[in-house]
DNA sequence: ATGGTTGCAAACGATTTGCATTCCC
DNA sequence: GGGAATGCAAATCGTTTGCAACCAT
């Protein structure tokens, strides 16, 4: 058995959840199919942290080599699937004050995580934080409330394109 | 003068954002006119704390009795002017994960609010948090970024709609 | 077989934009 | 007077939906 803090690889990752996807599925009466791996691949096919737009996702299965890995989908499934996901806590939607949203996989459900995002370059940066987990755990316990998930979004400007620990990602945000 | 915890009457207030639009405007070659002012109006009209959405900031105009106070303004103007707003720093734009976009006043620039939002019946409720306020200092100094908004969205479910400080208000968010 | 799923294209809804007209400074 | 601002309607653009065909269970 793996501990917590060893990452598995990315396969088995991969294998973990579609066993989460299919079990959920079942539950609800609903079914797997083609399409809904093709989406769920391509977050595997990308870099952790990345979040991407729904075009993004699209054009990725369509440039897909393999084609046992991922079959073609209409851009409406793929907005349907990602619908679905979401309310399925597989992955997140992300909101950058853009005019498309951005989705996430939910690699570990404890630990939602937030991002910086620059006005001026549209970078963002991930970052995770014991502070907040703990004044959401403290407000939801006061307002007896059920939290489902918590983000907190920084807008900045990122003098000269300050990247001094290779944080930020490239990305669209905000721009203009 | 008015101590820094005594609040300005609501008028007062309303002059002084109007002179601080007012100034900005200059500074950037634009002029100050009847429209503008109503959709600043709109703002002061309505209880502290609101976000509201740009249909109901223009159906408010709409039904202004007083023909001095509000003009009448078209939906254009109000999108073209709430863009200019927040450009100005006298509005914030807020992002409910719904399908449009919220606008509140920003009364006080350093006291930045965040909001929990129920997935279920949609209301939100707001609070201010120095916890998030020294994290995101904190967060400025390392990443040597200048941050010009920080909020933190928390999207629960509050259980029999909790609403044990009467600090949840009534709206429309992520219905659905 | 029999609902859940998909693709397609049409429909939608929020927001933006081109352009002629109006009106601050 | 002259450029900024407005109103109107058309245009955009992301997202949703109706419906017939399809397919997983």
């Amino acid at each position: 058995m793996a501990t917590p803090t060893m990452a598995l690889p990315l396969s088995t990752q991969a294998e973990q959840l579609k066993e989460r996807l299919l079990d959920t599925l079942r539950q609800r009466g609903l079914r797997m199919t083609p399409q809904r791996e093709a989406v769920l691949d391509v977050f595997f096919t990308l870099p952790e942290g990345d979040h991407l737009t729904v075009e993004e996702i699209f054009e990725e299965m369509g440039n897909q080599p393999q084609a046992e890995l991922t079959a073609s989908v209409s851009l409406a499934t793929t907005y349907r699937t990602l619908k679905l996901f979401v309310s399925m806590g597989i992955i997140r939607e992300l909101d950058f004050s853009e005019d498309h949203k951005h989705y996430e996989l939910i690699r570990n459900p404890e630990a939602p995580h937030h991002h910086i995002i620059c006005m001026d370059c549209g970078k963002t940066a991930e970052f995770e934080s014991p502070e907040i987990a703990a004044l959401v755990e403290r407000l939801a316990r006061e307002k007896n409330i059920t939290v489902v998930d918590a983000q907190l979004k920084i807008f900045a400007e990122c003098a000269n394109m300050v990247d001094d620990d290779g944080m930020f990602s490239d990305h669209d945000s905000l721009k203009k």
